[in-house]
DNA sequence: GTAGGGTTAG
């Protein structure tokens, strides 16, 4: 009891008078710590104020302040009659911690009780904050029929649960009819068009605002790296910086989630030494975005570095971990974090079987990664999503057991969707598997899900195998049945400005350049023996397809200007959207040994590091 | 004595 300036002054001093509540309640805004509330709260009760209005409702605002809704709703429930600050606070209390129905639930009981206490525009604000769409159009009436809806902070809450709710019509005309417009209410309705996709309407009210604070900022900066324009989020971080706006922590975070998608490790160590000269701190978000950015960025040991100093790892920094562990194809390290965490009785979340699920997959470790998926749902109550169900047929089809693979696709409860197929066509490819092939495509042209890869895929199993009839029947399939994947996509980071390519693409004002230097690597390979598999098939697939047949994996134009553009003997970095097909792999390897350099290559589903002729991957990804 | 906008991983 020593220890509190209100124990040692004011209470427990015999030669002073007993405390006035007033002191009292201005005592408790003023602890620090949790241990110094509960003593106060303590000495409260031994001084018999416990059913002191303002000293509970006090009392409650700092418990909240502390997270402890338990103690918070004890004194809620021990104040008779609460009024309406009380009410207006409890309610905020747990909608702040996330349970809105309780916080509906406390408003319902507020005005349904034999003494209504009339809720005031305080009230709403606190029950829409982070409600959900349903509650939001369930409060809106109850707003109008008070008169609420012309208060600032009312009509920008409900603006904000409509347009985080995805109902952006609504939140767009109760935005306009806004009589004022505010920062926070403009950038309320911009995070409602980022958070769900629509970036051009979202910047179209950035570019007119009239005053920007750093949150407005970051919610366009961030709408940027989630929508996979991490090349426009950068631009704009660097206006940002040219305004001389400070980047907090929050910017930070999603500027190195763009850093890494771009696989940019330049920009990503300025955003870390940024952190580190300018006293930011480093909390765990921070933490995981940078070990996020280093292991995407292509170095391991940063991310290691990172996260064996970071302090207060939650299970998300864990599962970054075991993710750059799973992409570097480091297997064992990535099962022992995996079997600390589960000493540690962490809660696993989906992602953590993601991640190890990977980590298996690549090294093949077929019974570990079974023994795993089989846990997920019996011992951590997890039910496997279609992003596990693709870890396992990847894991499955990799190291040959196909039917295995196939029968899981068939018996899972979840829809099976195009990736998931093409992995294990792949995998058919991989080990040659015509027959299981042929059915697995058949079902898929039965069914409707064929789309180009689909045949193009099977066209290049009947090609290896010399079934040249098989090749010609996928064409005249291919064009009954046209449907377009995602195309190919590499990119490379050369003086730090992103290059990008598409398969086959000429639009790079060095193309000239780039092809003739992709001609010449042709040569090399075919020196070393390799004869490219892919060229022979792609022949007549109608129009759009004769152009592409005579196009060139997006990775070999990156890596032919990587080539061109970077000093001999310096390692070439490329990131790329799909998995790296067969051909590509062995080409890359042979430049590798060819031109002695290290060339790193990001696909969709991990690292492989080519050098002087093999790659880490082991040949096996 | 009570209110409105932003955070990470596949």
């Amino acid at each position: 009891m020593l220890s509190t300036p209100f124990s040692t002054t004011t209470i427990t001093s015999p030669s002073t008078p007993p405390p006035s509540p007033e002191t009292v309640a201005s005592l408790i805004t003023t602890s620090k710590t949790i241990q110094q509330l509960l003593q106060i709260h303590a000495a409260v009760i031994r001084h018999g104020f416990q059913n002191h209005p303002i000293v509970n409702f006090k009392l409650q605002r700092s418990y909240s302040s502390f997270n402890r809704l338990d103690q918070s709703l004890a004194l809620f429930n021990l104040t008779p009659n609460p009024n309406v600050f009380f009410y207006t606070s409890i309610i905020h209390a747990h909608t702040a911690g996330n349970l809105h129905l309780r916080g509906v639930k406390l408003y319902i009981q507020m005005i349904s009780q034999n003494e209504v206490v009339e809720p005031n525009e305080f009230t709403f604000s606190a029950l829409l904050k982070g409600c959900c769409l349903e509650t939001g159009r369930l409060l809106h009436p109850h707003v109008i029929k008070l008169g609420f809806d012309g208060n600032m902070h009312v009509r920008t809450a409900l603006v904000d649960a409509y347009s985080r709710g995805g109902d952006l019509a609504s939140a767009r005309q109760l935005f306009d009819e806004m009589p004022e417009r505010s920062l926070v209410s403009l950038t309320s309705m911009i995070t409602g068009y980022a958070k769900h996709g629509d970036l051009v309407r979202a910047r179209a009210l950035f570019d007119a605002m009239t005053e920007r604070d750093s949150v407005c900022w970051n919610v366009m900066i961030g709408g940027y790296a989630k929508y996979g324009k991490p090349t426009d989020a950068l631009t704009l971080f660097r206006d940002m910086m040219r305004v001389k706006m400070d980047p907090d922590e929050v910017t930070l975070v999603a500027v190195l989630s763009a850093c890494g998608q771009i696989g940019s490790l330049e920009s990503g160590r300025w955003i870390h030494s940024y952190v580190k000269n300018n006293g930011i701190h480093m909390n765990v978000h921070l933490g995981t975005a940078l070990i996020d950015m280093y292991s995407k960025s292509g170095s391991l040991k940063d991310a290691e570095l990172i996260f064996n100093k970071l302090k207060n790892k939650d299970v998300i920094a864990y599962n970054s971990m075991i993710t750059a562990y799973a992409m570097h194809g480091f297997a064992q390290e990535a099962l022992l974090l995996f079997s600390n965490m589960c000493r540690m009785h962490t809660r696993l979340t989906d992602v953590s079987f993601v991640g190890i699920l990977n980590a298996c997959a690549h090294s093949g470790l077929v019974s570990i990664g079974k023994g795993i998926f089989l846990s997920m749902k019996g011992k951590h109550k997890i039910e496997p999503t279609i992003e596990h169900y693709g870890c396992m047929v990847n894991l499955l089809g990799r190291a040959g057991y196909l039917e295995q693979a196939y029968t899981l696709v068939k018996n899972m409860k979840v829809d099976p969707d195009p990736v998931i197929w093409g992995t294990l066509l792949d995998s058919c490819t991989l080990h040659r598997n015509v027959r299981l092939a042929e059915e697995i495509v058949k079902f898929l042209v039965d069914h409707n899900l064929a789309n180009s890869g689909t045949y193009i895929l099977l066209s290049n199993l009947y090609a290896a195998t010399s079934d040249w009839a098989g090749v010609a029947r996928m064409r005249t399939m291919m064009k009954d049945h046209m449907v377009h994947k995602e195309p190919g996509c590499s990119s490379i980071e050369v003086h730090n400005k992103v290059h990008e390519f598409v398969a086959g693409d000429t639009k790079h004002p060095n193309s000239e350049k780039i092809y003739m230097m992709l001609e010449e690597v042709n040569g090399w390979v075919k020196d070393h023996g390799y004869s490219p598999q892919t060229d022979i098939v792609l022949h007549d697939f109608g129009k759009r397809e004769r152009a592409r047949s005579l196009e060139v994996h997006s990775e070999k134009l990156a890596i032919a200007f990587g080539l061109i553009s970077t000093e001999a003997g310096s390692s070439i970095k490329i990131v790329k959207n799909l998995r790296v097909c067969l051909d590509c792999h062995e080409v890359t390897k042979l430049i590798s040994k060819i031109t002695g350099r290290r060339i790193v290559v990001r696909d969709r589903n991990r690292f492989h590091l080519f050098e002087d002729g093999s790659c880490s991957c082991g040949d096996y990804w």
